[in-house]
Formats: C-alpha cells, sequence, structure tokens
DNA sequence: TATAGTAACCTACTTATAGTAGTTTACTAC
DNA sequence: GTAGTAAACTACTATAAGTAGGTTACTATA
C-alpha cells in the first residue's frame, strides 16, 4: 500500500513550477491526500471541494483524474485489501501446520489493522459517525448477552472477564456474517445455521447437518 | 416491533377528511412508511423529499414530528434492536442447558434476519449500494482463502463444502467483530488476540493467555 | 524564435437533497 | 361566530457531487 509515500509525492510535485503537474504524479497524490481524508473524516462526512482545496487544485482536475468519489473510494478499498489480502496469505504460506497457520492468518489481520487503525475502519467497517455509535451499543447488549451465558455455564470458568468480553463479540460477529453469507444460501433452514455455530463452539461427536 | 401496520394507520387517517391529522397518528405513518423505503434503498439512497411524497405531505411536517433523516433512522434501528434483543432473551431463557441456549438463541437471530431481510441488511449491515459489493469481494477472498486452510487440513473431513464455506465466513465475521472490540481494548496484543481465536476453533488443554 | 498542438488546469455552472423561515388553513372551545 | 392553536404549506438556503466550456503553460517542429 503506498509504494511512495505523500511527502515524497509532493517533493516530485514542488519541481513543477506553474503547477503544470504529469497525470501520474497527479492521481497518486489525489489518492494519497483523499486516504487520508476518508481515514480522518469516513466518506460520508469527506467532500470532493475538501479534497480539492488539499490537493490545491480544482475540482474538475480531480474528476478528470478519478472519475468520481464513488470510483476514488474504491481505488483506495481494493488496494488496501489486497495487500491485507496478500500479507494473510503470507503468513498462512510460511506456517505449517493449521493450528501455526491459523495464529499466523490471524496475526497478520490484527497487525494490519493495528498499523491502519482509522483507515481500516473508514474502509471495511462502516461509515463512521451518524449510527456506528448506535450499532455499537446495539451490539454491546447483545455480547452481554452471550459474556453472561458464558459466565453462568462455567464454561470458561478459569478465563479473565476481558477475554469472555471478546470472545463474545467475535462469537455476534461469527453470527452476523453468517447471516450474510446466508443471502447467498437462502435454501439453508435457521436451524442449520443455529446448528453450525453452536456445533463449533461446543464440539461435540454427534452426527451433524453439515 | 411495528404494533399497528401501515395499513391500519392509513385506515385510521382517512377518516380524517381535511388531512389535519393527531400528531401521533401522523408519526407512525411517517415511521412506518420510512421504515419501509429504508429496507429498500438504504439510507443515503433514501431522500426526505421521497418520503414526503410517499406519506402525501410537506416536508416541514416531516421535520416537525421526526426531527432529521439521521434521528429517524436512529428510531427505526432502535426499535429494531430492541426487538431482536428481546427475542434473543426470551428464546435463551426459556432453554436451559448451555447448548440449548446458544442454539436457541441462534435460532432466534436467523429467524429475525429470515423476516426482516431486507431491513436487517440496511439497518445493521451497512447502507446498501456503492460498497457493499466490494467489500463483498474482499470478504469472499478472505473466506476462501479460510476455506482452503480448512479443506486442505483435513479438520473437517466429512463435512460439505457449503458447510465449510459458511464456517469460513463466519469465522471471519469473528475476525472483523474482536477488531472492532480491539478499538475499546487497545492494550492487547495482536498475538493475544489471534491466540483467541485459534483456541477457539481448535481447543488445546494446555495453559493460554486468556 | 515563432507558432501549432495538447496536457493540465480553471471559473462558473447545474442538480440533488437536507433542512428552515415565515405563512396559511382547518378544527376546537367558548 | 370568533379566538386560539394544531397541522400543514410554499418557497427558500446551504452544501456537495458532478460538468460544460474556456484558459494557460509546456513541447515539438519549422
Amino acid at each position: 500500500m503506498s509504494r511512495e509515500n505523500l511527502k515524497n509525492i509532493e517533493k516530485q510535485i514542488s519541481v513543477y513550477k506553474h503547477g503544470k503537474v504529469p497525470k501520474e504524479l497527479r492521481i497518486a497524490q489525489i489518492v494519497l491526500t483523499a486516504r487520508t481524508m476518508f481515514a480522518q473524516n469516513g466518506y460520508t462526512n469527506s467532500s470532493m471541494d475538501e479534497l480539492a482545496k488539499r490537493v490545491r487544485v480544482s475540482k474538475p482536475v480531480i474528476y478528470e483524474l478519478v472519475g468520481s468519489k464513488d470510483n476514488l473510494f474504491k481505488m483506495i478499498l481494493t488496494e488496501a485489501g489486497q495487500e491485507l489480502q496478500d500479507r494473510i496469505q503470507n503468513a498462512v504460506d510460511e506456517a505449517s501446520t493449521l493450528e501455526s497457520k491459523l495464529k499466523a492468518g490471524g496475526l497478520a489481520f490484527f497487525n494490519f489493522v493495528k498499523e491502519h487503525r482509522q483507515l481500516w475502519l473508514a474502509l471495511f467497517v462502516n461509515d463512521q459517525g451518524l449510527f456506528s455509535k448506535d450499532i455499537a451499543l446495539i451490539r454491546k447488549e447483545q455480547s452481554d448477552l452471550v459474556s453472561n451465558l458464558i459466565v453462568s455455564s462455567n464454561a470458561f470458568e478459569n478465563s479473565s472477564l476481558t477475554y469472555i468480553s471478546g470472545i463474545a463479540h467475535a462469537l455476534n460477529g461469527a453470527y452476523e456474517a453468517l447471516a450474510i453469507w446466508w443471502f447467498d444460501h437462502p435454501e439453508i433452514e435457521p436451524e442449520t445455521l443455529a446448528n453450525w455455530i453452536t456445533e463449533l463452539l461446543l464440539p461435540t461427536d454427534l452426527p451433524l447437518n453439515r
């Protein structure tokens, strides 16, 4: 991601005294500036007027070079997605056993998020602001429900509350992702889905709807 | 959710010949109409002008009664979130063992999604359109990676590809949710998070970072 | 060194949509 | 039948995406 950083690009640009900068360089500057802007403000709260101001260029230049706000966001999204994917794939490839592959892949993912917190949030999670807090609240309530379930069952009796809270959120994320996946597999019964996740958490040797 | 349906409300409204409808009734009509509109078009692609048209009222009436587009969406989001929460809680309460509680809770969730597919998507997942396809593509690539991992490890050797695909998506959802949760627990190391999910999937009896 | 061609850029607009100021209409109580 | 008010309206502002059409500065060739 961003093989060249913004400082470099702008140094190169400063050479062109009267402001006529070659296309490629200008595009790189726009994309990198936009990436920062989206990370700071999210998609909706970023405006093309502001971007033009930051790049010190008029709006039609932006549109000429990157097409539209949507397209600009998609470029950034796709590039970041590719880097994330590559990093996970490499990590997995370099490990040998299933367990070490899972650990390595997970670690690669969390390291990516750590390095690009704001950007990751803006690109992959939601259009920050507006409703993220409200949705977070609903998620928290559901996770609390799961946490209570786990605690009262003594299934993880030697575990810390932090761990349980994290696992509860992870579990809710799993349900949600499975529900999204379900849109493309509508023939599956709700009972089956519920069984899948239960079985994943509490493995039994009983034959299951797999 | 929607103790009264829209048909009922509009029947009551039709009594008021010259269009002066009591506040409460009008609010109910607006909220229910908006819920349908948001479910159909998502937040961004819904406009207050269109809502006013559907309700056959001028825009200031809408603003007088529900404040703003944001607020309207939040009302609907909160109500739906509350119903979802209640249904899961009831299902969990009525079951006895941990396993049956997990199944019942999961089933309640998936039934809710089934009954309100479009609305659930619009409220809880994303502002449809724009980037949902691009994000879905990235998620799919990552899930494929996980699927391949599972298949090649023979960890689930008697499982169908559909099941494996679903589980892979669920697992990715778990990672993502844990990363979001991480924003509120930044002191935790990436390694710890990666271990948590690995351990969840492949339980060992070794002591762990819990 | 003049000038034709073009890449890069600009000013000033249109369109869409959230939100509002100020006014009018119909029902209600006396 | 008239005063008061709840409900509604017309017509506006502001912001932001996107565009039409024209201008400027570099480049190649005579």
